[in-house]
DNA sequence: CTGTTAGCGCATTCAG
DNA sequence: CTGAATGCGCTAACAG
């Protein structure tokens, strides 16, 4: 009878019988190599190479119901602002041998639910979610996961464990605040995409407005939502929806239909790049006869011209973060606060510097430092 | 005695048990469900629900010594093209129940020996991978897998399997060519972060330009790779290697050095953002003055002021074709091809219509009144 | 510090 | 179409 080995790749019998040891001791060296003598360990080690033993993970996660495997969900892999997120995730990883499974959820939570099902069938280390828009059923499941869950990019009183992230809000308020107090008063808002965190952050937007008595509900710049593309087969993601063509397709229009405007406020860099080129293409004058303002501080805000007004949020420290968060529960440390708030700056720059301040500051210090 | 099953997530046992089948009805239910009697299966996914049953695939993937998970390495996940290639591989799962494990290797080939190492211990289905300039050791890795492995973003005549890609250097050579017949003699190449692919792209604008008779080594903006940022535990990614504050920086620079320039060919979109900026910053009419190039055709190249000139690859369709044929070949299909060329276009906009033929009218436009 | 025993939960034979 | 026996490769729990 042929042996069932139907690959002949080693096992760790393999190199236990080479090394003179039984197992677990191949095991124990290969994982906490500090409480097999040392001795033994060199027998091992040699083993391991001159057989070329590779462990079977998938054995290991079986025999240890514990795999290295940290399942990250986002809702975009091409927005930069999601892309950054995971970055930092990865730079986190640093040597800790986790692993990242990435899944796509395309801003729909239908879709989230069934990625989070398929991933509990791993039995992940951990699980890093964006936002808190949730299913129920997701909730549910993450809750039931005991493993530690991490939500990013927002903030919530409720959490399902710990949340890391900022205020869309607040940001969006606060944005809107230095723009009047910059002396705009006719500013419109374009949405892009209308997320769940959009909706926040014209909510802060529009607070700020009513604050001020400037409120005005037809200085809204956006496509509707209704797409079909956007349901779950679309291949076409909804990035058109948040891009530079469209950012100049709503400024073109706004500027047709509302020629009074004298500022924009982008929910999203990109748009804001768009509305430039369309002033740029139309004559019309940034700052001085419309503010421009962006969100994300993506890094071509700074090299624009004029140099764009952005809010910074901390995106890849929010993925940074959410990593060493989860290496500290694997590692047994307590959960902690669970909520963090990362914060954001509002990086004022000329597109809003309507009254010269900016400009005046950066005649003595170039913004940009040659090499 | 206890029994030893420390969770009590109910097993492939329990649901057979209560289904009144055996095990492996159950598992043949669940996986191929045409095998198995529509009675017995209206039993066992009764019993399923009830239990709230999830396999274990890390049980799965012991006994089968296959597993449903497809690892992809890419050299950046923060530059679009890379972003937009993941996409399409995500795109292209569909619902083949596959999963991915998405891995960094941050332009380092060391970096992604060591990661193929530890992916290796996954037994993954199959491997995207890409570029071509693999180590030995990984190469090695990779044929001994027995997995499909598609290597994409290049070409080459000696793949690992498979490659899906196009032709940097051709792609160099059509744009320089480009150019030249548009007018323009003395063309800058900006090089941003200088990787294999860089170099291709640049032996191709060479060739051009010798052909031409004008090649003119001194036409290089670029920076030193020599950056110890560059090297593993690097945080910053190389990202700001290529941006936007780069590409004006770069501009400005040239300006400075070389005032006589009148194109310049960016390795990069990004790049040929900063250098419209830079260009408009200090008055130089774009294209009448200096033509603009860009690579890879991101959005808003077509939206900036003026359309930037860009090279089209196909990189979403790059990655989903590299997920259709790993699917292919799982169901048992032969490779095919071993070297797909998915070609590229050269998109031909205002920035480089030095003559007016493209965009007459749309040039007719007043010069950029910003400070 | 090291070894023995006994599974982890599922899928692969090969029978019926 | 269904089932019984067996082991995938590794590690937990105890013992020495």
């Amino acid at each position: 009878m042929t042996k069932k080995r139907s690959s002949n790749r080693p096992t760790i019998a393999d190199v236990a019988e080479r090394a003179g040891v039984s197992a677990i001791t191949v095991s124990r060296a290969l994982r906490e190599p500090q409480k097999v003598s040392s001795e033994l360990r060199r027998a091992i080690d040699g083993a391991v190479s001159e057989l070329n033993y590779v462990p079977d993970l998938n054995a290991r996660a079986l025999a240890s119901s514990r795999t290295d495997v940290v399942a990250v969900l986002v809702p975009s892999l091409t927005q930069h602002i999601f892309s950054d997120v995971v970055r930092g995730i990865y730079d986190g990883l640093e040597d800790s041998g986790l692993r990242i499974e990435l899944a796509n959820t395309r801003y729909s939570a239908e879709l989230e639910e069934q990625l989070v099902f398929g991933i509990m069938r791993h039995r992940p280390a951990a699980v890093i979610i964006s936002g808190t828009e949730q299913t129920a059923r997701t909730r549910k499941m993450l809750e039931a996961a005991k493993c530690p869950v991490v939500q990013i990019m927002d903030l919530t009183d409720d959490p399902i464990q710990k949340i890391i992230g900022f205020s869309h809000e607040r940001a969006g308020l606060e944005m809107t605040r230095h723009l009047i107090e910059a002396g705009y008063r006719r500013i419109a808002f374009f949405a892009g995409w209308m997320n769940a965190r959009s909706l926040q952050r014209h909510g802060g937007y529009r607070q700020a407005m009513e604050e001020a008595g400037l409120y005005d509900p037809d200085l809204l710049g956006q496509r509707s939502n209704d797409n079909p593309e956007f349901s779950r087969g679309s291949r076409q993601d909804f990035h058109q929806f948040s891009s530079t063509v469209m950012g100049r397709e709503l400024m073109l229009e706004m500027l047709e239909r509302r020629p009074d405007i004298d500022a924009v406020f982008c929910n999203n860099d990109v748009l804001s790049l768009g509305a430039l080129f369309a002033c740029q293409a139309k004559g019309v004058a940034v700052p001085q006869q419309v503010g421009i303002a962006g969100f994300n501080d993506f890094d071509f805000m700074a090299a624009a011209e004029p140099p764009l007004t952005s809010i910074r949020i901390h995106r890849w420290r929010c993925g940074f973060e959410a990593m060493k968060a989860v290496q500290g529960q694997l590692n047994g440390e307590p959960v902690g606060e669970p909520v963090v708030d990362l914060g954001f700056e509002i990086i004022k720059r000329a597109s809003t510097d309507r009254n010269g301040e900016v400009a005046a500051a950066a005649q003595e210090a170039p913004p940009l430092a040659l090499s």
